[in-house]
DNA sequence: CTATTGACGACAT
DNA sequence: CATGTCGCCAATA
C-alpha cells in the first residue's frame, strides 16, 4: 500500500487528508511549522487545527509526522514524547539545541 | 446548534 | 529568554 492511496481511502475529513498529503511533500531533513503546513494543505490559519491532525495520526511512520515543528522554533509535541521526535529529527540531520531548532530561521519552509 | 478541546501563533510582560 | 493571555480553527461531545 503507498502512503497515498491509504490515505486517499482512510476514512478520515478532507481536512486531514490534505493536510496529511501536504506533509508528504517535506523531504527528510528538513521541516515545516504547523501554520505552514496548515497553509499549505490549504486551510491558512488552522495551525491549531493542524496540529490535532498530527496527533491522531492514523499513518504514524509512513507520514513523518515529527518534521512538523512551532513556529517559535522549539519543536513542538508529539505523540511518543518530545525527546523521541528530537532525536528524529536529529537522525534526519536537523540540528537542535535544548528542544530548539538552532538554525530555524534558515530552515523553515515558506 | 452550542460548548469544549488541543502536537498552535502573535504579542505583551 | 521564559511565561501568560488571547485569538484561531477544525473536530467532537
Amino acid at each position: 500500500m503507498s502512503n497515498l492511496s491509504s490515505i486517499n481511502k482512510a476514512d478520515i475529513s478532507d481536512f486531514e487528508k490534505r493536510v496529511y498529503l501536504a506533509l508528504l511533500k517535506v523531504p527528510k531533513g528538513q521541516v515545516v511549522t504547523y501554520g505552514a503546513l496548515a497553509k499549505l494543505a490549504g486551510f491558512p490559519g488552522a495551525a491549531r487545527a493542524v496540529g490535532s491532525a498530527m496527533n491522531k495520526n492514523p499513518f504514524a511512520p509512513s507520514v513523518a509526522c515529527h518534521r512538523v515543528v512551532r513556529s517559535d522554533g522549539s519543536v513542538g509535541e508529539f505523540a511518543y514524547g518530545t525527546k523521541r521526535k528530537i532525536a528524529m529529527l536529529r537522525k534526519e540531520g536537523v540540528r537542535i539545541e535544548k528542544e530548539r531548532i538552532t538554525d530555524f530561521k534558515e530552515i523553515k519552509i515558506a
